[in-house]
Order: C-alpha cells, then sequence, then structure tokens
DNA sequence: ATGGTTGCAAACACTTTGCACATGA
DNA sequence: TCATGTGCAAAGTGTTTGCAACCAT
C-alpha cells in the first residue's frame, strides 16, 4: 500500500541524478510557487525567509545544473541578468511594461509552428527560444 | 548643382541630434558591414583596424545613445551581453548554432500579427520585443 | 566510503560612473 | 564659445572558479 507522497520537487531531482538537497528543494518550491521569473537575489531572499540558508555561489551553481537538466527555464528581460522558470509550466512567454516593470504572462504565440517550419525548410533542429515583449501596460499608457 | 554624398552615417547621426564624431561613425559603419550582430569588443576591435582609436568606455556610451535614439538594436544571445544591430535593417530574428556559434537571419515570423493582437485583447503597447532561435545547425546535428 | 555539493575568497566579464580634458557645431 | 563627447581610473553588477570541508546516497 503506497501512500500519496509530499511534492516537493524530490523526484524530480532524483530523476535529474542530482541530490536532493536543501538549497535545491527550496529552490524549486520557490519557482513552483511564483508566477513571476526570479533572478538570483529574489531566490537567495526566498530561502532565507524560509530559513533554508544558502550561499550566493551555491544558487548561482544549483540554477546551472537545473538549467542544464531541464528542470528549469532561463529568462531574459533586457536586464544584464538571468532570471529562471520552472520548466514544467506550459510554455509561455511574457510581457514586461517598461514604466511600471509589471510582467504578464503570454501564451498566444504559436511559435512552434515557426520551428517546424525552420525544421523542415532549413534543417534547423530547435532545442528553445527567447520571445519576450517589452512595451506599456495598459495604466502607463495612460 | 548637388553632387550625391559618401553614405558615413552622417546625416542618420545629425538626425538624432548626435555630435558626428570618428567613433560613431567607425560603429556605424562596421553595424552596417557586417550581417551579424557586434558585441563591444567585436566594435572596439573593428575600430582599431580602421585605425579609429576610442576607448571601450566611448564604445559603451556610444552604444547607449544609439540605441536610445534608436539607430542601433540591442540583441541577446544568452551570453551575458549585449549585441548590437543596425537598427534600419529590415525586422528579422536569429538563430544561433549552441555547437558552432553559427548565427543565421530568420525573417518568417509574423511577431506584428501577435502584438497587434495582444495591443486590441489587452491593451499592451508593444515597443519591442525579443525573439531568438538556439539548437543545432544542419552539420552539427550530424 | 566517496563523489557530488557547499562555503568562502578571489577572480572574471560586462557595464556604468566621476571628473578633467578635448572637440564638434 | 560651450554643450557634448572622450579617456582614464575606479567602482558596480552578475557570474564563475579553486579548493578544502561537508554531506547525501
Amino acid at each position: 500500500m503506497t501512500f500519496p507522497q509530499k511534492h516537493d520537487c524530490t523526484n524530480e531531482l532524483h530523476d535529474a541524478d542530482l541530490k536532493v538537497t536543501p538549497a535545491r528543494i527550496g529552490i524549486l518550491s520557490a519557482l513552483e510557487t511564483t508566477k513571476l521569473p526570479l533572478d538570483i537575489s529574489d531566490l537567495v531572499r526566498y530561502l532565507s525567509d524560509h530559513k533554508i540558508q544558502a550561499d550566493r555561489v551555491t544558487v548561482f551553481r544549483s540554477m546551472n545544473v537545473l538549467s542544464e537538466k531541464g528542470l528549469v527555464k532561463q529568462i531574459q528581460f533586457n536586464e544584464g541578468k538571468l532570471r529562471y522558470e520552472y520548466a514544467a509550466k506550459p510554455d509561455h512567454h511574457h510581457f514586461v511594461c517598461e514604466k511600471c516593470g509589471m510582467v504578464e504572462d503570454i501564451s498566444q504565440c504559436n511559435v512552434e509552428k515557426i520551428e517546424k517550419d525552420l525544421q523542415k525548410t532549413k534543417g534547423l533542429l530547435i532545442r528553445h527560444h527567447s520571445l519576450e515583449f517589452f512595451g506599456l501596460c495598459a495604466k502607463c499608457q495612460q
């Protein structure tokens, strides 16, 4: 008889051949919880708020392995730094308001179609893409 | 009687209320010449190759004003640094081979349509976007 | 037991800033 | 002439690396 297990990304980590450590669990639950892409400082803050002590460097290293293993996606908002998102979320993109910083998820982009086309016409194998929009949100246009 | 003037971006700079300096002319002609988005080091190298002495900092500052004035577009390839492209080029995106670094222009992406849709359905005013593809080129797949 | 993980210090890469001097209009 | 642009030095971010100690498996 098996009991349902509390989801804390232990399985994901294990499946990716990564050791299950407090820092990694904390990072993944941070990303699972929030709707916004987080940067390193956000993650360090989250960990510390949750009584998980972890060096900034450890977070950088974690994000690198997690990205390599595909558990996490890297996002760039033209800030000169990386942000991260839980990879299991359905494919989507973002709108960033250049005035107030508001971020909104955008899902109505059929990039897959373009990618298949690139495969067919140019033989390019697309592994990932970036697609983000920048501008003014409804409020900031007034 | 007027003679055709050699195109050296003097007009573009003047129209943007920027002083015409050797560094800026050099930068713009570098971007006009190449087909690839250039980073700061590329530009510094180009200038020095063309006997235009300009400090790295000057190039950074130039790229900032040129971007603000819209003469140049910023591009990011997930490298942790900015690249620049001559803005007058027709709208397009890029494919970057993650193995050999080859860059190919991609133009068959109708992002405008998506943007208009976002304007209509969510009231978002899109000023610019990023769309780059990463993967393996035909050669590197073998 | 042992190899992956971490902390700390230091190094790196890219970019910005302050200020005095130089230069284009 | 004078606001704008530049060089140099220094500082600011974001990120990586080296190495010894640590800990999950």
